[in-house]
DNA sequence: ACAAGTACTCATTTTTTTATTAGTGATGAT
DNA sequence: ATCATCACTAATAAAAAAATGAGTACTTGT
């Protein structure tokens, strides 16, 4: 995948809402696919690459090897490489890991009222959409 | 904007990810771009098209109007049109619209202490970005 | 010498999202 | 008669995200 351009609207509208509130930040990046279920894996005990991918079975390794590089990043997961042959490495849930996983569970409990009442499928929800 | 292609990977993912957990039709809805700016303007009482607009300057009409759409979709704001010319319409919070800005609130504050901790901002966290 | 297993990376294509620009309709003010 | 106002829509272009397919290193087993 490629580079971003630093100089577009897009991009800086991005740094505006990002510098307006950390949560757009927080949300850029919870919200990217597969990123919770692969927090969820983990927090379940789904500990090593090849675990996760068996259980999120479209995900891609390009993209699950991506998610586990930002949640570490971002302090939210810990690896532990063995260093064996073939590869063995496990990740697991930092505290804050542990804190966002318990804040995004009371979304999910609240979405499973809200998305539901109103019946409508996100995917549907497009700009310019009847 | 175009249509969406029922016939994708990209497309059955996210259906895939929204029926294992509607958190993710939640997370695929709040984290569209000023969505969450929209929602806080309408809950501090900026009620109009126009007021909303002047906050978050660089918002443009197509994607304001689009998201305050889909929040009237979700049922989490509902739209008071006074029959005036020029026309006045005044958004407000439903009750599902307030229970959703108190769960971002508490995100937000996590988001405050984890995002800074950290210092990386998201726009650095990209797929194949060293 | 070759295949299998694991946790990845890299380059390219496809799809989606966001931004840009130009409109619309009704009316009151100039 | 034209202009300004407001809350939008529609078409298109630009940018970003996701998917695809191939390749890597390192060992143990055959």
């Amino acid at each position: 995948m490629n580079e971003r351009k630093i100089s577009s609207s897009n991009y800086n509208n991005q740094i505006y809402l990002e510098n307006r509130c950390t949560l757009n930040e927080l949300l850029n990046l919870v919200s990217k696919r597969w990123m919770t279920e692969v927090l969820f894996c983990i927090e379940e005990g789904t500990s090593r690459f090849s675990g996760i991918k068996e259980d999120l079975k479209y995900i891609s390794d390009t993209i699950l090897a991506d998610r586990l590089k930002i949640l570490r990043n971002y302090g939210l997961i810990i690896q532990n490489d063995f260093h064996e042959v073939p590869p063995r490495i496990e990740y697991s849930l930092t505290s804050s890991g542990e804190e966002l996983c318990n804040l995004l569970d009371q979304l999910c409990q609240f979405s499973e009222n809200c998305m539901q009442m109103c019946g409508i499928n996100s995917t549907q929800n497009k700009v310019g959409a009847e």
